[in-house]
DNA sequence: TGCATTTTGTAGCTGTGGCTATATAATTCG
DNA sequence: CGAATTATATAGCCACAGCTACAAAATGCA
């Protein structure tokens, strides 16, 4: 029988443990709806900070999607209080923008640096990194920033 | 000026890393849509192996979600060939099903041994391997592979 | 200046993955 | 056996992220 719906003592334990991953799951699936996010926010940081402006067709460019796509994308962007549009001069982010922004550009470079020391090949490293920065926790950023120090000093 | 129209040697090689960054977005993106297929096969494989039957309704349980959208995505998994479903007596994985799901084991403890061994709090390392065991590419299931034999024998 | 090009936006489609509400089939138990 | 419970399926909704096709605005150059 599966357990869920009995109420012996290991069943309870079982149902609690059973939560604990459901919950585990639904932080995953938060995590993958704000993936694209952060990946405009990252990108139009970068734009600006390189180029002085980020416009919607390189941003599309850029990621490898129509500009449509990119266009509606920003447009949830400019929704959720992260970027502003002024027509015909690019997107800006709002200080929400670049506080996501600034995260994502940190998980990001983390990530490869870890990846780098655990001896995946530069290549893996930068494609798995687009997809497992958006799933790193604060818990496991320390955990990598300690590392990286310590691989650094020893 | 943004590159990606001129046609100096510097801007041909920067539209060159620019098709290569591209391609890595889209490889992420083509991961997150098969992320949910591996979910579902990597939790009825275990629901299978536990208890000798996957039922929509614990599988819905188990990952947090209503139980309609856990059978619109069983249909899903039926239609791409990686279960099968017998009315009334759950579901079960097609060989490629299993493929998937032996793979999707295999990364996730992977992730989470790697996660630890970095000094990772088990906790976190549970939540973030959830979403970053979707996106570790073979090249660096190989590097995790050696990091961790590594650790054991030093 | 005016026309061609480029950029941006919009409409409308697909597929995925959520949800609630409702219907139907199976099982269980008095 | 029949009624209550449980499991499953289906319908219809929403939002997101792709896409193509088309329209409109801005830019740039002859």
């Amino acid at each position: 029988m599966v357990p869920g719906h009995s109420r012996t003592p290991e069943a309870q334990a079982g149902a609690t443990a059973e939560a604990a991953r459901a919950h585990r799951f639904s932080q995953a699936r938060a995590a993958r709806s704000t993936a694209t996010l952060e990946d405009y926010t990252e990108l139009i940081a970068e734009l600006l900070a390189t180029y002085g402006e980020a416009r919607t067709a390189d941003i599309a460019r850029r990621l490898g999607v129509a500009h449509p796509t990119a266009s509606k994308t920003i447009a949830r962007l400019k929704r959720e209080g992260l970027a502003v549009a002024r027509p015909y001069r690019g997107i800006f982010l709002t200080e929400a923008g670049r506080a996501m922004a600034e995260r994502a550009r940190a998980r990001h470079r983390l990530v490869v640096e870890v990846l780098l020391a655990l001896g995946v090949p530069p290549e893996s490293a930068e494609a798995d990194a687009e997809g497992i920065e958006h799933y790193v926790s604060e818990e496991t950023l320390k955990a990598f920033e300690r590392f990286v120090r310590q691989q650094k000093s020893g």
